[in-house]
DNA sequence: ATGACTGTTGGTAACAGA
């Protein structure tokens, strides 16, 4: 079964890329996070003519999440149980604070036997915002949802975590002192959804050693290799891997994502 | 090349991204 992530940063932007990338990987169940469409606006047609099965949680301008599968699609979920709510701060002059969101950051479904997530996780944006408690929050929940899914049976959990787990995975780690995506608070809230019973599947090293998911477009970042491992897949051990890589081809040429598939061939053990 | 972004919107400036 061959697996894939990708933060495609609008689906309608990015359909000239997607829809050529999904014929040459082929991809069985792949996850993508910023959408940034309504579910009406998603091309349904498109992918599926392609042959896969879509579940699309999307509310419009931002975040926005799917599964796309051609080894079934059931049991949709379009959040996890428990999923923490954006509360918008109340603005000034305004008696009653904005209504609680859960926004479009998860899609669960189970395709082939195996229980998938594509999760969108907040950004965070600086740790003295809120923003980054919601984020901490978020990642709590989510492991209070994944824990009863991990202990039945294989769960593949993939997409943008907007954290990078150690300080190798940042092109310098200076540059990110006093930034979110490196704090211990953030990787501990990863290394606790691992410790469910969850590998962090590390793509093979790409250009400098690393195997970076995530460039700024800016300042010629990518060309650089100045980037981030960001992009994430976790998966139970009984799904065994062997292969796994960074599409850098996807990040180049014209009109990109600034996030770069991750794409992942497992082999799930029967019989044990 | 000593500089270099892209996407969305009751949109054309503001904001988010990480």
């Amino acid at each position: 079964m061959r697996v894939a992530t990708w933060n495609v940063n609008s689906v309608g932007a990015r359909l000239p890329r997607l829809l050529p990338w999904l014929e040459e990987t082929a991809p069985d169940v792949v996850a993508l996070q910023e959408t940034k469409c309504a579910d009406a606006a998603f091309p349904h047609a498109q992918v599926e003519a392609l042959g896969y099965e879509v579940a699309h949680n999307g509310d419009g301008r931002w975040n926005g999440s799917a599964l796309l599968s051609r080894v079934g699609l059931d049991d949709v979920a379009l959040a996890f149980p428990g999923q923490p709510a954006w509360a918008p701060p109340a603005e000034e002059g305004v008696l009653l604070p904005p209504e609680p969101v859960v926004e479009a950051r998860a899609v669960g479904a189970t395709c082939g036997g195996v229980r998938f997530w594509s999760l969108y996780v907040p950004n965070g944006r600086a740790l003295d915002s809120p923003h980054y408690p919601y984020k901490l929050a978020w990642l709590a929940g989510l492991r209070e949802a994944l824990a009863p899914e991990v202990a039945a049976g294989p769960v593949v959990v993939m997409g943008d975590f907007n954290i990078a787990p150690a300080d190798e995975d940042v092109w310098d780690v200076r540059s990110f002192v006093g930034s979110t995506h490196v704090t211990p608070e953030e990787r501990r809230a990863l290394a606790a959804l691992q410790d469910l019973g969850l590998v962090d599947v590390r793509a093979r090293p790409g250009k400098g050693d690393r195997a970076y998911t995530y460039w700024d477009y800016r300042a010629g970042m990518f060309h650089k290799d100045l980037g981030m491992r960001i992009d994430l897949v976790l998966a139970s051990p009984s799904l065994a891997v062997t292969d796994a890589w960074v599409d850098r081809e996807a990040r180049k040429g014209k009109g990109p994502s600034d996030h770069a598939p991750v794409v992942v061939d497992l082999v799930q053990e029967s019989g044990l």
